[in-house]
Order: C-alpha cells, then structure tokens, then sequence
DNA sequence: CTGGAACCCTGACCCAGGGTCAAGGTCAAG
DNA sequence: CTTGACCTTGACCCTGGGTCAGGGTTCCAG
C-alpha cells in the first residue's frame, strides 16, 4: 500500500498534482486509512503515469479525463486531433520565432523587413530621427491592418526617395516641427508639395486607391498631432486645391472657390 | 480621438485585453473625456501593437513591460534569450508529438514501442487479454521507472517467449485466476515453475540484479492482487526454495528449513 | 516515553492572460 | 423618448498546479 508521496514520486508527479487530479476526476479517490490518509494500490500508479502520459503531450486535463474513458477508435480519433493541435502550434511559434528574429533592431518590433529597410534608407540619406519615428509609427499602424500590402507601399515609398525632389522636400521638411503655424515658410511648403504632387499625380495614386479611409483617417491624425504646423499645412493644401494628407484628393473644380471661402 | 474599442480593433485584440494592459502597466492610461470613457491618440495604437507582437510571442506581460522601456542592447539580448526559450518549446512539442503518434493504440499509452511488440506477440501466441494487460500495467511501472533499461527487459521477455516451456507455462497460467487458493493446480503450477526457474537460473538473473528492490516489491504487489492463488503460489515457491516473484532468490540451504517451517 | 522530522489532511490564495457577467452611465439615431 | 450600441468598474471563472497556514499522524532516535 502505497501513500500520496509514494505515487507521486513513482509517477513522477508531485503530491499537489496527484490531488489536482483527484479533485478533478481523472484520478479516482482511493481508500483512506484510519487516520484519514489515502493508500493507493499499484494500479493507480498506472493510471497515474497514463494521466501524466497525456497531459504531458499537451491535453487538457478536462480532455484527459474523456480519453482515459473512451474506446479504441474514439481514441485514436482525438490522437489524431491532438496532433495535429501540435503541428500548428509549433508552426505557430516557428513564426513567432522568425518575427522575433527580426526584433534585434528596434525598428523592426511589430513591423515587416522591406519597412525596416526604408527605415534605414531614410537615415542613411542623412534625415533626423524624430522623422524617422514619424514615419515608423505610420508604418506601424498600416502593417498592422494591411500586412499583405507592405511591399506594394514600400516600393512606392522607395521611389520616393529615388526623386530628388521629393527627397528635398522631406529635408525642407525637417526643420517644420519647429515652425510657429503662422511662418511664412509654411506656405513655401505647401507650394512645394503641391508642385510635387502634380508632377507624379498617377503615381502615388494607386496605393492611396487601396487604402481604408478609415484608417487613412487615424495616419492623418498622427499626422496632425505631430507638428503644430500640421493643420495649417493642411489649410494651405486645401487653398492650392488638394485635400487630405494621407489620402491625398484634388477637390473638383467648381467647389474650389467654396472650400477657400472656407478657409 | 479614439475609443477604447476602435483602439482594440486597430490592433486586432480585445477591449478586455486593453483594459488588462493598462492594468499591468504595459500601456498608460490615457486622458478620460467628460464622462469617464478612456481617449485614445493613434500613438497608443502603434505601442498596443508593439505590445502584441511581444506577448504573441510568448512573452510574460511582466516581462514585456521591461522590454519597452528598455535600451538597444539589453532589448537584443533578451530577443535573445525569447528565441532560446521559443527553440526550447519547440523541440518540447516536436517531443510530444512523437509520444503521441505511439498513442494510436491503446497499449502504447505510457510504454516505449518494444513493450508494446511483446505485449503484440503475446496477443498474437494466443494468450488471452487479462494477462496482456496484467503485463502491460506491470512493465508501465517499470518504463516509468527505468526507461533506459525497457530494450533489455523486452529482449529477456523475448526470450522467454521463444522458449516453448516457458511458454507452456503462461499457457496454463491462464486459468489460474479462476481457481481457488487451495486447488491442488496450485502445486503442480509450482513445481512447474520451479523446474524452469532451475533450468534458466543465469538466463534471468541479469534483469533482475539491474532492478531496485523498491520496484521489485511494487510489482509484487501488483502480481499479489492480481489473482487470489498469488499469495498461496508464493508460499508453495517458498516451500520449494525461491522467495519473491518479481525478482526470485534461492533461499539459502541452511535457512530453508526454517522458511519451510514458517509455511 | 518523549522529541523532532517528515508525512498527511483540508482550505485558501496566487500566477498569467484574459473571458464573461453584472449593474449602471453615455451617446447617437429614429 | 426609446432603443441599441458603447462605455465604466468590479467581481468571479478558467487551467495547472505552487505555496502557505494550521492542524493531525507516523516513525525513528535518544
């Protein structure tokens, strides 16, 4: 007659568990003895060590539970299951882990490699970080919604930086955050851009097409927050005949005059 | 602005899950609006995310915490360290899911494959279920035991089998479990058994040197209350010499004749 | 025979990572 | 004004046990 430490450490459990079990009903309660101890036989150490068999694989003990009371093909029917549930976990951390593997630089924390490597174009080109966190974020929000459209982006993004003068308006740029809203070189600025814009109307369009407004909408609000001159940028675009930033329109003809009245 | 349940949406997790995070002080809580509702700028959105992309991967919320506010280099090594522990769970699965593909059959629970052949040929000589199982929860307790030592077991067992008078023996052992503890079958059994305990006294004695005592007496148990002539085919081995079951010794001469008076 | 160590018992609280319910306040549309 | 969809806090639930508290038991040594 064995006692609960006994089977335990012939099972390989701990005397904690054994009771888990017990209490659970994978496990029946044997006898107690006079003094209100449990004797376990012999055979509740295989049980035990089959209990331990499966829930080591991985199996709720609630399932555990079933499988110790079903028949053969029942059985073999949820072994069948149980692998393949670890099949897809381990692939599910094999992906952890390669998302992981690009955590090493901070910039690549909850975002896709061609993204980091924009990142770093942009910093090599010489822009300050403040402007390249800006843009991280951005990115950050849109990978998380459109994952599967990040390449297509960062291929437009990178064109971007292929014209030397939208690279020279972003280092006009650079230095806006520290503007007061009423600096006359705002104005330069929405000039600039808007020169720009018409220059590659077709251009960036295509990726703007397959954006949500919704979240065209939450990246303008990124935007607006991040530099006090942000409204008044947007103001002056509007007044030039464009509207948004994100998703940028050009507001049709006739209703020009009512959004300067607007304005 | 952002409500709390647009900021979950955005990230892909639950309202719940946000609340959880503000709670463990992984995301500070924002500024309320005049009726209490929690307000969120698109900056929240982008740590929500980072925060996901860590605890998906397994890492402890406490954890995470540290991780954000920490520096480059310490972040890396703990990329590190997650990657280790994501190879460790890996291979833990891929243990697991060998275990259980050998679970196809019920026999196979808890034993390594070579316990499950000789419980397969036993089946397959024609001796009935009850023994089967009567071994197969015998030899759980000892793969529990001594995993390492199950291939010299089974070769032993192996052996036994290919002696035909060692399987004579199982073959009248069958009906043993009906009998009555002074069936005058009991003795003929005995002498039986003597006679090849005798005849193969080194060929077993190796196994049972390499077994602790301890288990030893654990299987004994289980062979005590497996049928009501044990107890009683002990006492007729003692008469004639051999003590135990599981691990039988010759009783010294000088002493026999006490053992003999005992019974 | 008496200590003390090592067991045993039950019941309770603790962890992550939330799910779910309750009870009430708020908001926008019809 | 009502309805339904939000929001708030608080509290309890889950798994698979770990750990502690407070008490009883057994066993071995002196």
């Amino acid at each position: 007659m064995l006692t609960i430490s006994q089977l335990a450490s012939y099972a390989g459990v701990t005397v904690r568990a054994v009771r888990h079990y017990h209490a659970k009903g994978l496990l029946p309660e044997p006898e107690r003895d006079h003094s209100g101890y449990r004797r376990y036989d012999a055979h509740a150490v295989v049980e035990l060590v089959r209990i331990r068999t499966l829930a080591e694989a991985g199996v709720p003990l609630a399932r555990v539970r079933e499988l110790l009371a079903a028949g053969e093909q029942e059985f073999s029917a949820a072994v069948a299951d149980i692998d393949r549930r670890l099949r897809a976990e381990i692939r599910q951390l094999q992906r952890h882990r390669e998302r992981i593997a690009q955590l090493a630089a901070g910039d690549s924390l909850a975002l896709p490699p061609e993204v980091v490597a924009y990142l770093d174009r942009m910093r090599a080109l010489g822009l300050p970080d403040r402007m390249v966190e800006g843009e991280r974020d951005a990115w950050i929000l849109v990978a998380a919604q459109l994952p599967e459209h990040m390449p297509f982006y960062m291929r437009a993004k990178q064109q971007q930086l292929d014209d030397p003068a939208t690279l020279q308006f972003y280092r006009d740029l650079v230095h806006a955050p520290d503007w007061e809203p009423d600096d006359p070189r705002v104005a330069a600025l929405s000039d600039q851009l808007v020169a720009l814009i018409e220059a590659d109307a077709e251009g960036s369009e295509g990726y703007q097409d397959a954006m949500p407004d919704e979240l065209a909408q939450l990246l303008d609000a990124v935007f607006l927050t991040s530099m006090r001159i942000a409204p008044r940028l947007l103001e002056l675009l509007e007044e030039r005949g464009w509207r948004g930033w994100t998703k940028l329109e050009r507001i049709p003809t006739p209703q020009r005059a009512a959004a300067v009245g607007r304005a």
